[in-house]
DNA sequence: GAAAAGACTGTCAGTACTTACTGTCATCAA
DNA sequence: TTGATGACAGTAAGTACTGACAGTCTTTTC
């Protein structure tokens, strides 16, 4: 990321959200923080108070909140391979611009960061019921058999959470193995699956 | 837990597993270990010495390591959904039992715990090489079709190391959609796609 | 075009609080 | 007697945060 044409704020939240997540609230100074932006500790303090205002700032200015409904409305064209890839892809994307938000709201515990956890389980939700209602209509179409509509969603959701999760850490636990294969398995899995 | 009839070292590790894990190893003070362990702060010291050895004695007083292949290797009976569901109930059970040194090793990054997250994965890597092989005996046993056994050994550990991530955090992101049900239609799910 | 004003920043010294860790002595049970 | 513990006081280091002052750069004003 260049930061040089960055104005300062901008600069320390991004400092603070790479460090925070990297290292946990407690785990990292002001100084630190501060000092990876390029700025004195007491440009950090002018610009935003206290610690923890500079992590809500970071959280605010740099959390992706789209409608997800949005993002379907659509783009759905009833095939159920092509529908799947979409909503797959769509899901790491949301789920990587989210990503350093994601890793802080897994350090840190709820008590500190009021609101934080809420805000990026949002989108796990809300692609839950889309893709629970899209089972039940490619159902109602004959083109699946969805025996239980809400539970095949869950657990297309969680493959994929898993795999993200799995991602997460530079220190991967299963080294050699890539998303996009994945995301092309998983798809090709329920495809035959869900076969009427 | 009951405690009572524990030695002072044994309280102190579990009470510093429970509070590192749930407020990170800085967000707790070893005055609030030894305090929940009905103990005092003088008491922490004279056992461990310092707070880093405390927790490495937590983890490794409380880090189960059984060899996975023998846990599999006289009960798999090549029936697909039998061995499936051994699998899963096998890693849950695994992972549960690891819970706390999970959540402490996603909290902490690496540089504090040396060989902490290591440990931690070296279960899924190793059940990754127990279903594989599975997965290869079976499609040469003509049992099921498996055009890339790694992958399929893959997806289907994300599947439940994703339900497991899930559950981890009492904030849960689904609420009312329990383990059981998920490890049923999982197996269901992978029996019908692997059908020949 | 020069001067003045204002916005932003760095340096440095310092405060107040927390916290890991120690030393001493008394207590108490086996 | 021995071994484990608690109460208490205290040290040393780290850290969030403040105040005072000076420097630089841009913008405004004459």
């Amino acid at each position: 990321m260049d930061t040089s044409k960055m104005g300062s704020s901008d600069k320390l939240l991004l400092a603070a959200l790479h460090l925070i997540a990297e290292k946990g609230y407690n785990g990292v100074t002001t100084l630190e923080i501060a000092t990876a932006a390029g700025l004195s500790e007491k440009t950090l303090f002018r610009h935003f108070g206290t610690k923890q205002k500079l992590l809500e700032a970071a959280f605010d200015r740099y959390h992706y909140a789209e409608e997800m409904k949005k993002l379907f409305a659509e783009k759905l064209v009833w095939d159920l391979e092509t529908d799947l890839l979409l909503v797959s892809t769509t899901y790491h994307e949301i789920m990587n611009r989210n990503r350093k938000m994601i890793q802080i709201s897994l350090k840190e515990d709820e008590g500190q960061l009021p609101g934080f956890r809420t805000r990026t389980q949002k989108h796990p939700q809300q692609l839950l019921e889309i893709l629970t209602n899209y089972f039940i209509d490619m159902s109602a179409k004959g083109k699946i058999v969805a025996t239980n509509p809400e539970l095949h969603a869950f657990t297309f959701i969680m493959m994929h959470f898993g795999a993200f999760m799995n991602d997460l850490d530079s220190q991967k636990s299963y080294p050699g193995i890539t998303l996009a294969p994945f995301v092309q398995e998983s798809i090709q899995l329920f495809a035959r699956a869900l076969r009427p």
